[in-house]
RNA sequence: GGGCGCAUAGCUCAGCGGCAGAGCGUCCGCCUUACACGCGGAAGGUCCCAGGUUCAAAUCCUGGUGCGCCCACCA
């Protein structure tokens, strides 16, 4: 079978993609005749199409599950997506704005129609971006956070947890996103560094012409406050203790207290309580009985407490009761100031801390085996510099809130009573109040944080609360790879949730991986117009040109730049790939490798040599697929097959493959054998362009290399006398090379060469590879040993254990040849210097290592010798 | 305020105690019949700075500088 000249991705990624999956090899099934490894996908948000930053985690997990299917696993990846609450709702709102409609106009019922038709759309288009990326998902088994089964599993989680006392319903200030309308989590917050200002205001006292100052950034909450504090020890507002406060603009009468938590080193060191829209206030209000008075409706403006102020946007009426307070005389100071302020994750809005009656998961107690595990090192985290990060938030970590305001999403299993307000928790809508009977019962209307049914996602996907085969093969799962920016979301809360109700740890092993950016290391983001679209460049490049790119640039604890000349170079690397193998077919017609071994083959030095490289490669590849040092495998490939083989061995190849040579059926045989194995290597990296090679292959062991076994390296393949030996030789044939193009001899006009070499070792294997010479170096005469006669005028070369010469009178350029030598005897003597230094130390020949002082020796050895040599050629050249 | 990461060739990055590496880019020469998506060759580095540990430091320690990220209820 003969191949086009160049490889075509075109066409060719899609149509194996089918075949595995018509073939079934996706499908992980229970089987205990073999070890099972398991995946469960981080379920992209439904919310729109796959990013560079999807292509990256998912080529990751799947160069991974491929290697493992190979290698003898039963593997199974479980594949998904996520309802992403909050997010997936406001592309719908925003969608629905277009239309110039809101959700309200809609009615809940129609609305979550709308998001399910989104969500069918965009369901589908992601899976079908996860198979043009070449992943190998299981996906008779996929998942979605808001199906029968995963819902199932969420009603299961919430009672139980509510029975035992874990899920309770409080009223404590949140933070409140005014656009999205609903409560957020502390994580879902993100904090910005804004310049603003501190505000000095000065509250007069009742019945005295004194004035006490406060200091804040956020002079419109005043109108909520029930308090000022102060330092139960400072010393300057002791006597202030017990008074009362008049608040400005408004009049109320307000207590002046003691209280430690205020900080004397911060502003004036009063602190205006407002315990409604503050956790420290909050707090405050609560050690004294202070009332909360709420200033804020849901949409940030200003409610009935506001007095003069109200129904006015929070901003709005900061401008007005500063201007008021300024007429007053009592905006005493204003002074530049640095503040973190808190946004809203998913629309940027400024948040809003405010009182309110929400969900929340009681965490201490599920976080503290979930630190265990981590600590114990049953789960390893890669790099493992997140543990810290993980460790400092687990064992700070605060209450859950896990009610929204929203739609989309879990909706609360909780029916309050009309009647007695009573609260019934159920897995069905109950009849009628646990408490009173009543039937005047309705559910609650807020849904679940999205976050809550992520992290039962290790089981939830597997069936549970059912028992199923899959929980007892799959669970736990081997790996999980994601993103350093949702430990807290997601991956905390699944070995909280995992080790809860599974008893077991959900993972064994945590791959984070890099945010990946483009090449000047902007975050990629399609608002910035930094976004490349992985289809595209599927388009362009190849998927495979892709993967490798990414798994080639991933290193551990770095962000990954992608750049496009990268992508550009994997895609000529493919071309160079698909051309050695239609070199090799060109040679192997009629090859078969039955009855044939090795062993017995007359196996020349190049054919040791290929297979030796060939065992270090696999062993390279292997670990550092263990250690998903994903770069080092796509360098170590990337090495051996460009620079090793296409380099050395195929060029060593070509006369022997050329014509009907007695050694003809070893190198045929070396030449298959090692590109079998690596396309097996390389089919994790590249899985489309290797199964188009491997279905050309004649012979080949299996009907796809998706299931091959992974290559394994024979011992007796490796041989370091031929690693040693081909190594002088290429040294010989470079230096010959690099000779000739500085004389300006063009590569393929022929030219003689003389070696001088005392070794006889080194006489030996040049004189039996001549060949070599003749190939790579285009050498027609060669002249080896000993007694070489030193010409007099030839351009020179000298080695550490010989001297090169190229008999070429007329191109000589006597003074450059004694620069050059003059150059090279400068530095290897003061290598030699250096390396007496150290051989006269004797801390060091007593201190170091036996080995390296014998290194050191040998090599000062080689360096006097090389000296010598130049010395002699030097004189020769009349220096 | 606390923590983490990074600084090595023009660019992007490996290396993390024992002769400074790769890819890309640049320069020179080649259509050598698998591949010009290619072949051969070359140039290019105070390994951020200052101390220290060590026989030996790009590599370990301390401090500094510069970038980047995360966390934090001093309002």
């Amino acid at each position: 079978m003969s191949l086009s000249k160049a490889y075509d991705h075109r066409g060719v990624e899609d149509h194996w993609y089918k075949f595995w999956e018509e073939k079934g090899y996706f499908h992980g099934r229970v089987n205990p005749s073999k070890p099972p490894f398991s995946i469960v996908i981080p379920p992209p948000n439904v919310t729109g199409e796959l990013h560079m930053g999807h292509a990256l985690n998912n080529t990751l997990q799947d160069v991974i599950i491929r290697y493992k299917r190979m290698d003898g696993f039963e593997t199974c990846w479980f594949p998904g997506t996520d309802h992403a609450g909050i997010a997936t709702q406001n592309v719908v709102e925003r969608k629905l704005a277009k239309e110039g409609l809101t959700r309200h106009d809609l009615g809940r019922a129609k609305f979550i129609e709308r998001v399910w038709a989104w969500k069918e759309k965009y369901g589908h288009r992601i899976r079908e971006q996860l198979k043009a990326l070449g992943c190998s998902c299981d996906w008779e088994r996929e998942s979605f956070t808001l199906d029968e089964i995963r819902s199932r599993a969420v009603l299961e989680v919430f009672v139980r947890l509510y029975e035992e006392g874990l899920i309770y319903r409080g009223e404590r200030i949140i933070h409140w996103c005014p656009r999205c309308q609903t409560a957020l989590s502390d994580i879902e917050v993100v904090y910005e560094e804004k310049e603003g200002t501190l505000y000095h205001i000065a509250y007069p006292l009742e019945g005295s012409f004194e004035k006490i100052v406060i200091a804040t950034t956020r002079p419109e909450t005043m109108l909520a406050d029930t308090a000022v504090a102060v330092h139960p020890q400072d010393e300057r507002y002791r006597r202030f203790i017990g008074k009362t406060a008049i608040l400005p603009l408004l009049k109320r009468k307000i207590p002046i207290l003691a209280d430690e938590a205020v900080d004397r080193d911060f502003g004036s060191g009063a602190l205006k309580v407002t315990p409604a829209h503050d956790p420290t206030d909050f707090e405050i209000a609560q050690r004294h009985s202070l009332p909360a008075v709420k200033l804020f409706n849901l949409d940030a403006t200003t409610n009935q407490n506001a007095g003069a102020y109200q129904g006015l946007d929070r901003f709005e009426c900061r401008r007005r009761v500063l201007e008021d307070l300024k007429r007053a005389g009592l905006l005493v100071k204003e002074e530049p100031y640095v503040y973190a302020i808190g946004h809203c994750q998913r629309c940027q809005t400024i948040v809003e801390p405010l009182i309110s009656k929400q969900w929340f998961v009681r965490m201490k107690e599920l976080a503290q085996p979930a630190i265990e595990v981590v600590r114990r090192g049953e789960i390893e985290f890669v790099p493992a510099r997140w543990t810290k990060i993980y460790f400092d938030w687990m064992e700070n970590i605060r209450d859950w809130c896990i009610s929204r305001q929203l739609w989309w999403g879990h909706r609360i299993p909780a029916w309050h009573c009309d009647d007695c307000g009573q609260i019934t928790v159920s897995r069905q809508t109950p009849p009628a109040c646990s408490a009173c009977s009543s039937k005047n019962i309705g559910q609650d209307e807020d849904v679940l944080d999205t976050w809550f049914s992520s992290a039962l996602w290790p089981f939830s996907t597997m069936g549970w609360p059912e028992e199923t085969p899959e929980l007892k093969y799959f669970y736990p799962t081997s790996l999980l790879v994601t993103g350093p920016d949702i430990i807290f979301f997601w991956v905390a809360r699944m070995i909280m949730m995992g080790l809860h109700f599974m008893g077991k740890i959900p993972f064994k092993t945590v791959l984070f991986n890099p945010i990946v950016k483009d090449e000047k290391g902007r975050r990629m983001s399609k608002s910035l117009g930094t976004g490349i679209d992985p289809l595209e460049l599927k388009e362009q490049y190849g998927m495979d040109a892709l993967r490798f790119t990414l798994a080639a640039s991933m290193t551990q604890g770095q962000d990954l730049k992608l750049s496009l000349a990268d992508v550009e170079g994997a895609r000529k690397f493919l071309n160079k790939i698909w051309n050695a193998v239609r070199f090799a077919l060109q040679h192997l017609e009629g090859f078969s490798t039955e009855r044939l071994s090795f062993e017995k083959l007359p196996l020349q030095l190049e054919d040791r040599w290929m297979l030796s490289r060939l065992a270090h490669t696999i062993e390279t590849v292997r670990k550092s697929l263990d250690s998903y040092d994903f770069d080092l495998v796509a360098n170590t490939l990337y090495h051996f097959i460009w620079g090793e083989l296409c380099d050395w061995y195929l060029e060593l190849s070509k006369p022997r493959l050329a014509k009907e040579a007695p050694d003809k059926k070893a190198a045929q045989y070396v030449l298959y054998l090692t590109l079998k194995e690596t396309l097996k290597l390389l089919h994790p990296l590249v899985p489309f362009i290797t199964e188009e090679l491997w279905q050309k292959l004649s012979d080949r062991e299996t009907e796809s290399v998706m299931i091959a076994p992974f290559p394994r390296a024979l011992t007796a393949w490796v041989d370091e006398e031929a690693e040693r030996s081909m190594q002088i030789l290429q040294e010989l044939i470079v230096s010959i090379r690099t000779m000739r193009a500085a004389l300006g001899v063009p590569p393929g006009q022929r030219a003689k060469a003389f070696i001088r070499t005392e070794d006889p070792q080194i006489e030996r294997l040049a004189q039996d590879h001549r060949h070599f010479f003749q190939q790579l170096a285009w050498v027609e005469e060669l002249a080896v040993g000993p007694k070489i006669e030193r010409p007099k005028q030839a351009p020179r070369k000298v080695l550490e254990y010989a001297e090169i010469f190229l008999p070429l009178d007329g191109l000589v350029n006597l003074r450059r040849q004694r620069d050059l030598l003059s150059h090279e005897l400068k530095e290897a003597q003061e290598e030699l210097k250096k390396a007496r230094l150290r051989l006269n130390n004797t801390d060091f020949l007593r201190k170091a290592p036996p080995e390296i002082i014998e290194r050191e020796r040998a090599r000062s050895e080689e360096l006097a010798a090389k000296i010598a040599r130049l010395e002699e050629n030097l004189e020769l050249l009349g220096a």
